[in-house]
DNA sequence: GTCTATACCTGGATAGAC
DNA sequence: GTCTATCCAGGTATAGAC
């Protein structure tokens, strides 16, 4: 087993979500570990590899919880979605999707696939859970719910990438936003 | 004169634009003009310098921008800065603040002081159209105006970021959730 | 699975001629 | 203002020993 190659893969997503992925090196992971350039390029010989890797953890972590929401009520699922977020926040990161995006026509090809896949499923997921609470009466609004779902996820990554420049209450003030659009009522 | 000085300006806001600014050389910008690294070194001796005359250029423009607002409703005002998302969606560009904000931890502090400047000022002035329309009765919306335009400028600038990645309308999307979260009636 | 050593390249930057 | 030439640092990547 590797408990290197699990270091590796979360120490690159810290520095893709704090620094981006053409601004970091080998020798930034290397030195962290107290491992050698070339036992990084041994669990992962690319950095293409590395970046796809990266990726794809973050799919399968978004599957596990996502199974998870089967428990919970529509209200709840899109709390604990946003609590993604916060918890993003509360260490200074962008999400995996706002560090990469922004420079994705830099990107390997095999990077730029899997970052549509993760793309297309997160917004599938959240619009369905907006279509059954909407069902449910959980959540009360006129748009379309893809429509919603897209202004959500687009409103909670940039407020990411927005509080790493500004000062002030940004991201806060938009997840009161996102709560009050969708009818909801916290507490 | 220097024309070239504003070409090296141009281009390297358009690399900025579509790789991000760790991902671009001084080749790239000398091969395109047709002139060597060292033509591009004497205008901008350093990366922060060119990076950082980018933003200021960015800010003065939109001051430039800004300024003629005065002739317009708040209405034109809100849709002449949709606009320039529009523009910059149309050539699959993001817009430089989602271009550098995700990677403004790796940037010289010269540049992040100025990122943080941009933000402030745009932030702004937005707030203040908002501001002005609901007292003239051009929009209808209960939240604080400064949450209604943090709202409105990170939708529209993930949304650029986001183009990039997925297929399918999300930017038009967002730009008619934008218009309907205002309660403006178009045409 | 990790090391040493090294190859190879690219990138930013500068000196000095024109 | 642009050129040639060059320096140096750093980055990705590989070969082969342990």
């Amino acid at each position: 087993m590797s408990n290197t190659r699990t270091q590796i893969l979360d120490l690159g997503e810290e520095l893709i979500r704090t620094r981006g992925f053409n601004a970091f090196s080998y020798k930034d992971i290397s030195e962290k570990l107290g491992i050698k350039n070339a036992a990084v390029h041994y669990h992962f010989p690319s950095k293409e590899a590395l970046g796809t890797a990266i990726i794809q953890q973050s799919i399968d972590l978004f599957i596990v919880k996502e199974k998870q929401w089967n428990q919970l009520s529509s209200k709840e699922q899109l709390l604990d979605f946003i609590n993604i977020y916060q918890k993003s926040h509360d260490k200074n990161w962008s999400c995996l999707m706002g560090a990469l995006s922004s420079s994705v026509d830099s990107l390997p090809s095999t990077m730029q696939n899997k970052l549509t896949k993760m793309a297309e499923y997160i917004l599938n997921r959240l619009t369905q859970t907006l279509i059954e609470g909407l069902k449910k009466g959980e959540f009360h609004f006129d748009e379309e719910p893809r429509a919603k779902a897209e202004l959500i996820i687009s409103s909670l990554l940039s407020s990411l990438l927005l509080s790493k420049v500004m000062h002030g209450q940004i991201f806060e003030s938009i997840v009161q936003s996102i709560i009050l659009s969708v009818n909801l009522k916290t507490k």
